[in-house]
DNA sequence: TCATTTTTGTTGAATTTTCAACATACAATA
DNA sequence: TATTGTATGTTGAAAATTCAACAAAAATGA
């Protein structure tokens, strides 16, 4: 367990807290490393959601059933990444989704009751505990928010511009680098690789853009303040 | 404030608190009650984000910013509705949206730092009180989810199928009742309400669906289990 | 019951996206 | 430097969406 100390100071459940304070915070918490092989199943679809995981090596897909029966990966969840948290702590339902190991990978798993209960020695870090949650689960939020509301646009040249005047107002700055290349813009946008591609060049020709490879920069009438 | 106390049992930050609890905790918390007139504006855009927002009477909406700089209505919220809170617990970040009373409206104020910080009369309401914060940001969070899930489809088809499996698997059964119009459907969709018109006629004659107003059920290769 | 309003389904035209195939530019490496 | 492979831009055809206008059906209310 010890060896994994790197990763558990890099996961952001962990931050402010004192690095000689996480294995007691852990074991007071019934915190378990488990191991699994490839294709393992760490959370199945249906089971009730207790359990906050914290990958410790490997990796851990989100997956997901389609309508048509097809698996879907939501995510995946590299070292030091939370997964499940939503769910453990949304209360009482049962997952939706399965996480299942894409290969062997170690994994902490932390009961979400345990975390919200109260703490009998009343450890500060369990405090901070709660509040890094707190702040995970918000800020996926947002993110969230975010994303829907540029997917939520009609056409590709909207949702671009939706995605690029958050990039903006993110900068404080009409011109800024994204961190997507234009496959993973496409991804993110969800659309198709090549019209983006269209559609970047005929706002370039149209003159309310200007870009190059990583660099963008908004022209015209795009509305700044107020 | 008295006055609001049906509103603040209804309201899901309150749950499994006792009635005659509320207000000392409320006290406790420093929370204030505002009152506001229509158009004025509770939080504004760029302000650091600290409170979340009960809305005990009126209607308060959440507005952005548009690309081109028109302001969009992300959502209204009627009383008992909490919002902001996201943003409040996210940590450090201001607000990207402002909060505008729809009309005359009174809020209740809650400094998210005094959420998280600990109590000295260490009540065990406040445990409570983090505890609601938690699930109703974590199940926001679900709800984001599948939604995100659902409008990155691509076509019309796909997300109403996306959309009713959702359904189906939440009624465990085929055969379920939608809670929207045709044209609340096609909202949620993100899609043209004539075009979802087509589209359900379509699968019907496919034999994939049928229905009849709201009720819904599934049929043909649809897999359910496993 | 009748009249009115709202909701839903249908149609065709215009727009947009997707998809596949290809050309070019760029990067990495032998 | 030449070669190879990846990323990006371009094109045209097929498919899907949006949009506007209208018709039919259902709900509302006088």
């Amino acid at each position: 367990m010890e060896k994994y100390f790197e990763i558990l100071r890099a996961c952001a459940l962990f931050e402010h807290i004192e690095q000689q304070d996480i294995f007691g915070m852990l074991a007071c918490l019934g915190a378990k490393a488990k191991e699994y092989s490839k294709k393992q199943v760490v959370f199945a679809r249906g089971q009730p959601a207790r359990y906050v995981g914290v990958v410790l090596s490997g990796s851990v897909r989100i997956e997901q059933l389609d309508y048509s029966g097809q698996r879907g990966i939501v995510s995946t969840c590299q070292p030091a990444d939370i997964f499940a948290e939503s769910f453990a702590c949304a209360g009482g339902a049962t997952l939706p989704v399965s996480a299942v190991c894409a290969r062997d990978s170690s994994v902490l798993l932390i009961d979400s009751a345990r975390i919200m209960a109260p703490c009998d020695s009343s450890c500060h870090f369990h405090r901070q505990l709660i509040y890094n949650l707190m702040k995970i689960i918000a800020a996926k939020n947002i993110r969230f928010h975010r994303k829907l509301d540029i997917i939520s646009r009609r056409t590709t040249k909207e949702k671009l511009l939706a995605y690029l005047s958050y990039m903006a107002a993110e900068n404080n700055s009409r011109s800024f680098y994204i961190p997507f290349s234009r496959q993973e813009l496409a991804d993110y946008l969800e659309v198709d690789r090549s019209g983006l591609s269209v559609r970047i060049s005929r706002l370039k020709k149209e003159g309310m853009l200007e870009c190059d490879k990583n660099f963008f920069c908004l022209l015209g009438e795009t509305a700044e303040g107020t």
